[in-house]
Formats: structure tokens, C-alpha cells, sequence
DNA sequence: CCTGCGAATGTTATAATGTTTCAAATATCG
DNA sequence: CGATATTTGAAACATTATAACATTCGCAGG
């Protein structure tokens, strides 16, 4: 169903963009959302850039073309699209990006790099089963986990070996 | 070395609190770093709650104690705590919260409930081996690890199991 | 076509969180 | 003591996020 985005390397951007809006478009008429043209504005240019965007960066990008916007324009498109799995709020970075895996059921864990800033979105089920037995043994019922992986991607890895 | 605090179950809390102070000590000693009365107290703050509590959470209780305090006082110790492995920051909660593993290498793990706000730092060593795996099919390189699971603790499960 | 209703947006103000900057005080060591 | 580095005080500022209320828009029923 969704092309997994090639990590940290060159791909067809422009395409990508466009598979994700519209698989953004078919999810939201599944559930009878309305992905409206400041949520799909939203969520393309957070699909636009590689490395997640904060909401006034959001923000700037939409002022910058004319459209009278404001925080809460853009917080509330953000949650509409959080609400229906399109992006994800990266907590350690208080920024958003866009979820590599639309649709499907599962846990996000994010590799973002500290050189470059780019960030790959994992699908990581063993790791998620680790979570669920560890949180088990302490009789936790998890609900939502926030995995977020900080670090040197292989290119920047690299480029500056010697810390 | 360090006593595992009792998850989600009624200890002595200020015994709790003062071992994790004398452990502070003890590290700061070893690196031969200065546990400042403001830092001593914040990391006290800290401890005292169970729950994660916020810069401005300590700031107010601070200055309520008629120390002269503003952010930075409050973010300068947290940063100094962080650096030895004494405080850790919940990126989910913008919050800090005592290490349970203080001196001990590890990766935090928090199972943090959305009822009643208690968190618990878990090893995950298992995990944390899961999340190294993961990171390593990509050649990516980790530093950092959030790792962040909000959901019920067995206490709030039992209270409210109906959603 | 109107009309009413709920969803979505516009607008303003404000809250909550975190940082920069520079000066003053304090500890440490020879 | 005097030089030096660390720590703290203080004020201003920057960033991120939300509250509150008015207005507009999409759509269904009459
Ligand atoms: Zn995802
Ligand atoms: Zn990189
Ligand atoms: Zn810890
Ligand atoms: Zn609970």
C-alpha cells in the first residue's frame, strides 16, 4: 500500500508528496473527514520537508503565501491530521512530520538525526513487543508511545566521525 | 546499590527521597562536580513529587520559599542534574522527573499514567537492545533515547476499565 | 431557493515553556 | 592575597501552545 520512503536517500520528493496527500485524501473519505484546503496545504508542507516542522514554521510558510493565518489555524489543522494518523508530533523536538505509514496500524519510532535533521519513520515491531512485555510486567496498560531515537545518520556518521 | 522504588505502591517516600540525595552527593563527588544548595533543593523538589514537575512547577516553590529565583535559576540546575544522570526530562510532559537509576548506566524507560500522573522509570534492557537492532538496519547510529509510554497504571486500570 | 445547524475558520489575546545577555558574586588554586 | 573559572542574579526576550468568542461555510430538510 505505501511506498516505503527510501531512509536518508535520494528519492522522487515531488512524488512521495503527492502519494502521501493522496493517500491522506482516501483515508480521510474512509472516515468521512473532510481534509480541507488549509489541512491538505498543512500536511503537504510538512510532507515537503524532510525534517519535521515546527507549527510556526507551518505558520510562516502559510502567511508567506498570502493566507491570513494565525497559531490556531495551524494547531488545529495539526491535531486534525495527528487525529487521523497523517503526522506525527516528534515531543523532543516540538515539531511535526508526516507519517511514513499512513493507514497502517503502528507504533511510530523515529530516527532523527542530529546533524542533519532529517528523521526515518520505523515501523519496529520487536520493539514494540519489547514495550508491551516490559510495561506488562508492571501490570501497565500502555496506550500511546513516544519513541524517539536521537542520533547520526550514516551519512553524517561519516562525514564527522571523530566526536 | 540504588533500592528500586516500588512501582505505583506506597513506600517511604522520604526515606526514598533522602537516599536519592545521598546518591547525588556521592556521584557529584565522584566527578567532582559542585551539588549546589539550588541545585540540591531542586533535585529535592523533584524527588519529593512523584509525579513529573514542570520548570515553573519548581520555580513557583522557589521563590514561595522566598528564594530569589527566575527561569534560568530553575533551568540551570535542571540542565546540571540532567548532565549527571540525576534528573531526567519527559519530552511528553514537558517535565522532569528523579532518576530511579541514578550512577547506573541505563536507558530510561517511563510508564507514565494519564490518571493519576504517576510515572516509573523502567531499564528496558531488552528493549533498549530491540531499539539498537532497529536503529542498526538503517546504519544509523543512536545517542539518545526517549522513550516515553503513556497509558493506566494496574491501580487507575481497575478504577476506570470501562473507556 | 431558503433556512437552520454543526463543523470549520478568523481574530485577538493570553498562557506556558524556554533562552539570551550581561553583570555580580563566589569558589578554587597558586 | 590575587588570578581565574564557575556559579548566580536579574531583566528582557523568544518560542510554543491554548482560550475565548465571533464569523463563515457545507450541507441537509423544508
Ligand atoms: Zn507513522
Ligand atoms: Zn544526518
Ligand atoms: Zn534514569
Ligand atoms: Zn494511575
Amino acid at each position: 500500500m505505501s511506498t516505503r520512503a527510501l531512509p536518508y536517500r535520494p528519492h522522487n520528493h515531488d512524488a512521495c508528496v503527492q502519494q502521501a496527500l493522496a493517500s491522506a485524501r482516501a483515508i480521510c473519505q474512509q472516515h468521512k473527514a473532510r481534509l480541507t484546503p488549509t489541512r491538505e496545504r498543512v500536511l503537504e508542507l510538512i510532507w515537503q520537508s524532510h525534517k519535521p516542522l515546527g507549527a510556526y514554521d507551518v505558520l510562516a510558510e502559510l502567511t508567506s503565501e498570502g493566507h491570513s493565518a494565525a497559531p490556531p489555524t495551524v494547531y488545529r489543522a495539526l491535531d486534525f491530521l495527528q487525529q487521523y494518523g497523517l503526522v506525527h508530533r516528534i515531543a523532543s523536538l516540538n515539531a511535526f512530520t508526516g507519517c511514513t505509514y499512513a493507514g497502517e496500524q503502528h507504533t511510530g519510532m523515529f530516527l532523527i538525526c542530529r546533524a542533519c535533521g532529517n528523521v526515518l519513520e520505523l515501523r519496529g515491531i520487536e520493539v514494540s513487543t519489547a514495550i508491551h512485555n516490559a510495561a506488562g510486567t508492571e501490570a501497565f496498560h500502555p496506550e500511546t508511545i513516544t519513541l524517539e531515537v536521537s542520533g547520526l545518520c550514516p551519512g553524517c556518521k561519516t562525514e564527522a566521525p571523530h566526536e
